[in-house]
DNA sequence: TGGGAAGTTGAGGCCTGCCTCAAGTCGCTA
DNA sequence: TAGCGACTTGAGGCAGGCCTCAACTTCCCA
């Protein structure tokens, strides 16, 4: 456990991870830092002291959102009806990531190398898998379908949600009723193209990879 | 009609296309207008002469795309099957979203501001209307969808692609099976939310709105 | 073929954002 | 309350990308 930090300094975090918990959710991960920084009344210098960089920023500031994911999952496993389980889960995510723009890149596989990165996703990933099971299981998610293909619900939400948030600001929910309806059983036909394997899954979402 | 460029001018604009169309589709709109002119073996003053900006630059490389688009839709209506036709077109620019990052940035609505923006789309409006409403009275398309719903098929599959290009190249197409799926007659029930209007989607499809 | 218009060049100014560090300030404990 | 060490500060160096412009080169037509 490291050591408590001084009185004022941990004021000054507390200001830093306000002020950017603001920022990006407004405006996304790329907001400049010194922006942060004035935005907390705190100068440059005393961002990078009690930060390495922007990855460890982001970290700080998501890290109740990943604890909220889980919660949700969590809350979804515990329902009665397996598909309006997977439905909560689902429609909980999509609903973080509207509110809030840097959820919104996290959750989609774009954030800085260092932060959270696929944590939110990764955090509940047998959570996440006995929900599935269970909403095949109960007949009402189509049975061809994996773990790995529910990312489409993020990725598929994340250019929407980006792009209408600030014009029709729930229209997202229409989105996501006809991907979701796309998922029910029975299956219309067979699904071209095998899903991801996890590890593909795993390069996939996280940020940045390498050439 | 401006009158023709000197030969030697002529030949170094075809360069600069050529070279902002390859790196365009591999890396995205966002290359340095720098890197593009190195490429082509010609000076940045040179770009600068020959295109006042990126927008006009990109909208010199994607002149074909746009028509390429246009010929699909004209494909799509001449197709027996009236969803077949939506398929063969939500397909082919799926495909070519697939292929090339700079079309896959323009098509979902991320292009420098004066470029051809939502004319990929808007190009073909009421061919794309003509499709849709041909597949609804079919009754093989959802009732309940209208055309400006279409566009969650692009924007949904901007960040699929992006995310699986280099780990799953063909990927893409079991996502827009799914997608497809939830589009089919019969819906399964109501959808929340009313569709954008046109205005509304206008907006959402054109890049950088104002604050 | 010669001269002028059209075209090319690339160093350099500008801006934005990242990050550092020497000097100064402040909180805590003895 | 003195003094040490933790903390803060912000000017400034660095890097990348945009764009300009004065000097130079090339083409084309009279």
């Amino acid at each position: 456990m490291a050591k408590p930090l001084r009185k004022d300094a941990q004021r000054n975090r507390d200001l830093l991870v306000a002020a950017a918990r603001e920022l990006f959710a407004e405006r996304g991960l790329d907001v400049p830092l010194e922006e942060i920084a004035r935005c907390a009344g705190v100068s440059i210098g005393t961002l990078y002291n009690r930060f390495p960089g922007r990855g460890e920023l982001v970290g700080a500031v998501f890290a109740d959102r990943v604890a909220a994911t889980r919660a949700l999952a969590e809350e979804a496993l515990a329902m009665p009806g397996a598909w309006d389980g997977l439905v909560h889960l689902l429609e909980g995510v999509c609903a973080l990531q509207a509110a809030d723009l840097g959820y919104n890149a996290l959750a989609s596989g774009r954030g800085p190398s260092s932060a959270v990165s696929g944590e939110i996703l990764a955090e509940g990933r047998d959570l996440m898998r006995r929900i599935v099971t269970r909403a095949q299981e109960s007949g009402e998610l189509r049975p061809d379908v994996t773990l790995e293909d529910m990312v489409f619900v993020i990725w598929g939400h994340a250019r929407t949600v980006e792009a209408t948030a600030e014009i029709a600001p729930r229209l997202w929910r229409r989105h996501l009723a006809l991907l979701l309806d796309g998922f029910r059983a029975p299956a219309p036909g067979p699904l071209p193209e095998p899903p991801l394997t996890p590890e593909q899954a795993r390069r996939a979402m996280s940020p940045h990879r390498p050439p």
